[in-house]
DNA sequence: ACCTGTTTCGTTAACGTACACGAATATATT
DNA sequence: AATATATTCGTGTACGTTAACGAAACAGGT
């Protein structure tokens, strides 16, 4: 008589008022076979009547099974860091939920290598996972590899770019069109109307160009909404080395000598490194990302302004999204991040 | 034969290698007392071999212990609704973790009465609590609460304003100083080299003022270390309806109008209705906190710039902080929020 | 009526830890 | 040396859930 007594809460609970064991109970719960149509409905209404949430600390610890979590982002090359923010992020979520039972396992591919981002994707496959962290880069693999996903039942959200109609739990990251507005808008604290600006993209792959795309229209639709006259010079950088780079810029500044330059992604301290090399000071400059690189010519002056969309968050929320969606829990479907200008003076304050 | 056979993990594990039972090995875990010097040291050289991990769901689960964590804000009144944002970070931080075990409850004072926030302290002291999420508002009363949570062993979280030396375990919010800075720099984008700038503290309780005096204190610092010479006007508004605002202003403006108006809180929409109500179209102003009434001006353009420092984020990470600190954690002891800068392009991006 | 197969359900041992209870051993007291 | 008192330790039950196993009830076919 000493033991479960009284009390009773939860699934036992449920049993009882059913007049049924808990072991039924647990069918319908799990929705697993084998419970006839009548009591199980007879269970289901109990349920709700109770409000009964389950108590995940418990199914943890009973069914001893493990939350795989894949994720799957560009690596950290030398050519650039920025992934280093979001594997951070993903880290600290992996961290604070490993406790739960969570196992996060990463996975990277080389920007400048599609096959590499298929052979990743095939292993993910193949090992099995219970949700996906994904950053699609290259597009059309990148719907290629969802559509499996979807026959695997594999959940999954988009983090730092986004696709349309791929029935992700979320897209995490920023809203590249708007970011190239802000850009737009930021421009009129440094230049004045009728100056002239260039616009940089520096990329070798050309399907990572949508991203920068979608920012540069939102940057040539601020000053056509706004009515404002600029000469707009765009150029394409297809190499990323600075030699090109160098070589190209030089060239667009003997022929047409802009008073701000944009370059809409990360490679903006190479743009900074031309400056200095060259001792352009009267020419402003914005771009993409908290990198020490980038933070650096902030500091000293010739980069003007970066925007920065928390990457570091984008990584931590994309896990912990995955993580809230397997608990059954509801997941905003979209959630842009804010766009943060950085500055010489609030520089210090910025957490990726 | 059919038991725990052979596997073993954890505690049990432990204390095979140390051949005692898993009730020693406990005691020396959750160093109770009733046991000897001996096997306690062989107890934790194994624990630390092993680096031994307690399965917090299995111990949530066993004690069947709630922690029970007490936030202490201002209310929201119908002067500001500035509270409104920490407060759904908190009770978002509280949604995710109440099924691990974590009971948040609210408790508010009125920034105009002192006694409510002694009265509310009082009372969580009574009822007791593992944890609390404090609002220092009122300097005095606060360290005097906080000695009496320290003689009952209650860790604390501090967010929005700091106080020192006070042993919290974090605070989470903005660096005001600094805050002040950058309000400054901004200024740059809006006015010329000695011009004027009035700076405005609206603030009915003397308490509250060392809050925006630290801003301003960083605003002067700006043009003083960038040796830049504007005319600082400053006044202090004790009286927080619009009636004596407006007046106020009304004689300022007639004595020395200003190219720029700094408001140090987030009152600064009584001041665009004020800008509004006499068609003042070439002043430019800056204020604190992204609040409806806020945005409305920023909108139409009154107001220029906004600074947020993510008062969502603030209550959120403050109950996280908190329940990680119990969860045995270390947690990073200040956390300064970014400061964000709102203009008319990027506010539908801020999330609170 | 019996046997076979299927559907529906109950029982029970885990998961890893906490904690109460009592047994065993050591130390102190006479 | 015998008893009383601490100190140190082992055992067992419980937390709420999962999942394997098997018992009971029912169906269909002869």
């Amino acid at each position: 008589m000493k033991k479960q007594a009284e009390n009773s809460t939860g699934i036992r609970e449920i049993a009882k008022r059913a007049n049924v064991s808990i072991g039924t109970v647990d069918r319908v719960i799990n929705n697993r076979l084998g419970v006839s149509a009548k009591t199980k409905e007879k269970i289901q209404k109990i349920i709700e009547e109770l409000d009964y949430q389950p108590n995940i600390m418990a199914r943890m610890l009973a069914s001893k099974k493990v939350i795989k979590i894949a994720a799957l982002i560009p690596s950290v090359s030398n050519e650039t860091g920025y992934w280093n923010a979001p594997l951070k992020g993903i880290n600290q979520a992996a961290s604070e939920i490993r406790n739960f039972g969570v196992m996060v396992e990463h996975y990277f591919f080389d920007q400048n290598a599609k096959q590499t981002f298929i052979n990743q994707a095939d292993i993910i496959l193949k090992k099995g996972y219970d949700g996906l962290l994904l950053a699609p880069m290259f597009e059309k693999e990148s719907i290629n590899f969802l559509a499996r996903c979807r026959q695997h039942n594999i959940p999954f959200v988009l983090i730092n770019s986004d696709l349309a109609n791929q029935a992700n739990i979320a897209y995490i990251g920023p809203d590249l069109f708007q970011s190239g507005y802000l850009a737009a808008h930021l421009s009129k604290y440094l230049i004045s109307p009728s100056q002239r600006v260039l616009l940089v993209n520096i990329s070798r792959e050309i399907d990572l160009h949508h991203h920068l795309l979608k920012k540069e229209e939102g940057f040539r639709a601020y000053f056509e909404k706004e009515n404002i006259v600029v000469d707009i010079d765009k150029i394409d950088v297809n190499e990323t080395d600075y030699n090109s780079l160098q070589k190209i810029l030089k060239q667009q500044f003997e022929k047409n000598r802009p008073n701000l330059v944009f370059v809409t992604n990360s490679r903006v301290s190479s743009v900074a490194k031309f400056f200095n090399e060259y001792k352009i000071k009267d020419v402003k400059l914005m771009g993409y990302d908290f990198l020490e690189e980038n933070i650096t010519h902030l500091k000293n002056g010739t980069i003007d302004f970066l925007i920065c969309q928390k990457p570091q968050e984008q990584g931590y929320k994309g896990v912990m999204s995955i993580y809230q969606h397997l608990l059954q829990a509801t997941v905003e479907s979209v959630q842009y991040m804010p766009i943060d200008i950085i500055t010489k003076e609030n520089y210090i304050y910025y957490k990726n």
